[in-house]
DNA sequence: CGGGCACTTGAAGTCGATCAAAGTGTGTGG
DNA sequence: CCACACACTTTGATCGACTTCAAGTGCCCG
């Protein structure tokens, strides 16, 4: 939990196209907010725009900090996260490359960003986000879309936290991973970057339950633990099962 | 759970304006979504905007169903939720007059809605709607935000849910309601227009739990009940200290 | 006045939490 | 290169908050 500053990059961010909160690694996936905009006004925007890595563990933004940036994942991945004043913490979502951070309602941050491995992210000040969204209705369309999808998500992980079962969390979870992650062959295992702690923060379980439960989907034979961070699904079909929660399959997973 | 249908109003709404999507109610919580904005544009959209009455428990839309119209709660109040194949419900949220409804990313409805109460919506067809976004940039910015704050408002009920006791949980909830609630007068009960159980399945619990913990927190002199749809808040600042999840309140409660 | 629904209360049960300890892997420094 | 330290994970045993099952109470409304 020590400080690690956010170092500016040396050189330039590999695979950069020059595009402003777009690079190759979010082109690939399509999922850049900028991607394929009409780029004169981007020009300007790129005296504002700066990159920067971000050590493991390293933290982003604060709930309550003065939100005077906004950022898109570059690399890597991280936590986000609020926590209660006796430390008990919960994980609100996670980010990838291509995912845009920093919107608020209200000029402070509403949760708290770290990394979990080595990442980089294009930050971008916030006051210039806004006027650029007000010159672009195209951005301010692309960014509501993002809001209103991220709420969606939202709340299906409250009918996850509110009504699913240990083992329904988990499969949920796996299936968003596979979603997410997209593996270059498919049932190549897919890497999860997050410790088995902080999948229990964002299922509002404990460690020992997520580990429990990793074990027991192994001993059904529906998932493979190739590594630490590391799992194969062997049967997706079963998994959405599991996850949607029809109830039968609830009580042994 | 039987269908109701959306019978359309035969008078005129009471303390209607005149100006879709704002009424009365709204103006005074100034929460309607395009209260002041420049009413040209509204002319030709009136054509489209109808008003409909809710009896109580008449379902407004389901989850899955395309998502053909818009809403704002003009009076009453109503339950957002999801539900599970087997039955199990999450409740993600109350609207209350002011209230918008229906926006979606992708084209079906992502939450079923149903009237606590006898209760009134304005709607408009999502297609003109959208359109007008597209000539009122005010319109979008106003949409973006709400979207925003809603996006806040889910990820610290996904703290409630992974993370607070069912004491928190239900402080959590009151000071929610009394904050929405503006109550005419000081110290005036709070009038609660949903059941235990949509309570439980708001908060992750069951109705014998809301039930205990409500008796709980009578005993403990911060609340009273003076009836069953109503709570008097007596010592707020011992709830909020509760609500937040500061440990040692959180055993007795 | 009586049936039905929501709410409350009690007793017993369970899923996941907590407490405890042993494994596993990894990076570092001798 | 090995050994130690540390961090993470797994497994086991016990506990407890909330659920489940089961009555019982109160209240509204026909």
């Amino acid at each position: 939990m020590k400080e690690i500053p956010i170092e500016p990059l040396t050189k330039p961010f590999p695979g950069h196209t020059g595009m402003p909160f777009a690079c190759s690694t979010c082109e690939a996936r399509s999922a850049s907010i900028c991607n394929g905009l009409a780029p004169p006004e981007f020009d300007q925007m790129t005296r504002y725009l700066t990159q920067h890595a971000l050590a493991a563990r390293a933290p982003l933004c604060s709930e309550g900090d003065a939100a005077k940036l906004v950022y898109t994942v570059t690399a890597g991945s991280l936590r986000l996260f609020q926590l209660l004043p006796d430390g008990r913490r919960q994980i609100v979502g996670f980010a990838f490359p291509g995912d845009f951070l920093g919107l608020t309602s209200g000029g402070l941050y509403n949760v708290s960003a770290e990394a979990l491995e080595d990442s980089r992210v294009c930050q971008l000040p916030r006051a210039e986000f806004t006027r650029l969204m007000q010159v672009i209705p195209d951005l301010e369309h692309r960014v509501l879309a993002r809001t209103a999808a991220e709420l969606v998500r939202a709340r299906e992980q409250m009918v996850l936290l509110g009504r699913k079962t240990a083992g329904e969390r988990l499969a949920t979870f796996l299936l968003q991973m596979a979603a997410r992650m997209k593996p270059a062959r498919p049932d190549m295992p897919l890497r999860l970057p997050m410790t088995r702690a902080d999948i229990a923060d964002y299922l509002g379980l404990t460690t020992e339950t997520v580990s429990r439960t990793f074990t027991r989907l192994r001993a059904l034979k529906l998932i493979e633990l190739p590594g630490n961070d590391e799992v194969r699904l062997l049967r997706p079909e079963l998994l959405e099962g599991i996850a949607s929660g029809k109830r039968g399959n609830t009580r042994s997973p």
